[in-house]
DNA sequence: GGTACTTTTTGACTTAAGTCAAGGAAATGT
DNA sequence: ACATTTCCTTGACTTAAGTCAAAAAGTACC
């Protein structure tokens, strides 16, 4: 829903674009771009997982998406800005096919699918934003949480969800923070909805969790 | 600041748009579109104040953005989704222009200055929402306040901010509720920092207040 | 002016969630 | 197997901000 790696993704790249990429490697903890970094380019994840966060003052994060094979970033501030708002860090060891700002831009005002695939993808974008900012505004962490869950869930009554990240790291995507996170998985074990063993979150009622986010 | 009506907006439509677009007027309270309308178009403002909302079950709003004069709305979702998942409210008695979605990407793809117009805006939109959820993720209420209120002042030692809207609206605009804002506003004014007299607001200590966002 | 309505402020209270600090548990390296 | 580090959990506490309710201030309309 809107949340973390799940979110829909465009499918690929179309055609003639692709080819103006150059593939880079990322090792795990490595930073993409930092906020401030000039925005010369945007990235296109053909393997790992990218957090894209900002930070204040203090040091605190504000986790904005999250990325996997698929996803786009920095595709939209490239347009807008010459240095990101942004920090993008691997969270996993990653490819990701760099595009050149001016490239794109010369490739995008010749070819209008080109074009038209980055009003789709920014489009996407828009509605994945707006969707992030009701959830913040309008849910608590639990019913972030649920989501999350739900969303990772086939749908039948019994259903493991696999954590593949720390779960520091998912409290980061849910907007919150670990010790947060801790809490409100240990309640809603304690109230038989679901069974946490390490990274493995068993849903054992999965009709009670909908239910309450539906309400 | 990505702030409500403050934030940069796109200078106008480029040649060629505009005259595809038919003017409607909508009242005070008026709304545009409700969530699960039919998204077959979307609007350009041309005079007046739109409000673009998420709303939960009980009723809660969120407000997602605000727009004058010069703000397009519903241009990411037509793009993407057959329905709205936003409502969109006249603030005040406003004039818009009513963009046909077939319309305007059958021009698009004929016309790669349109399709790149559509890529600006849309990349601004994306930058206005990221810096949202930042501003409401890691910032307190008091300073989103600040930050309003900063945007909307010169700069000079003594300036003042007159509402256009009532303390419930800009509430709604800072991500909080009216009791919130309020009390907000009486601290502030009681450390000397600003002078509220009804609707208008007289910023007392500029450089406090921009040293107070800027830690 | 006075009535009715809306908006704003205030007070008292609740609550979700953050902070800080300390144990445990896992994972990692040697 | 051990030490070391990182991660997760728990407890106790704080706090920002929401809720509910009622008073006060504004505004509009006869």
């Amino acid at each position: 829903m809107g949340e973390a790696k799940g979110y829909k993704q465009v499918p690929g790249i179309p055609d003639g674009l692709k080819e103006l990429g150059h593939l880079k490697h990322f090792r795990k903890g490595e930073m993409l771009f930092s906020a401030q970094d000039e925005a010369d380019g945007f990235y296109y994840v053909e393997r790992g997982d990218i957090r894209v966060y900002k930070m204040d003052e203090q040091g605190r994060e504000m986790e904005v998406v999250r990325l996997g094979p698929g996803g786009f970033l920095g595709e939209a501030i490239v347009f807008v800005s010459p240095s990101f708002p942004v920090y993008a860090q691997a969270m996993a060891h990653s490819d990701a096919l760099f595009f050149d700002k001016k490239k794109v831009i010369r490739k995008m005002e010749a070819d209008p699918r080109i074009a038209k695939f980055f009003v789709d993808l920014l489009a996407r974008k828009c509605v994945v934003l707006s969707d992030r900012i009701e959830s913040l505004g309008l849910r608590t962490v639990r019913q972030r949480l649920i989501r999350y869950l739900l969303s990772r869930c086939s749908g039948e009554k019994k259903c493991v969800v696999e954590l593949r990240t720390k779960k520091g790291e998912l409290a980061k995507t849910l907007g919150t923070i670990s010790e947060t996170l801790s809490r409100n998985l240990k309640q809603m074990q304690e109230e038989g909805l679901i069974q946490v063993e390490g990274n493995r979150i068993s849903i054992k009622n999965c009709p009670a969790l909908r239910e309450e986010i539906l309400i």
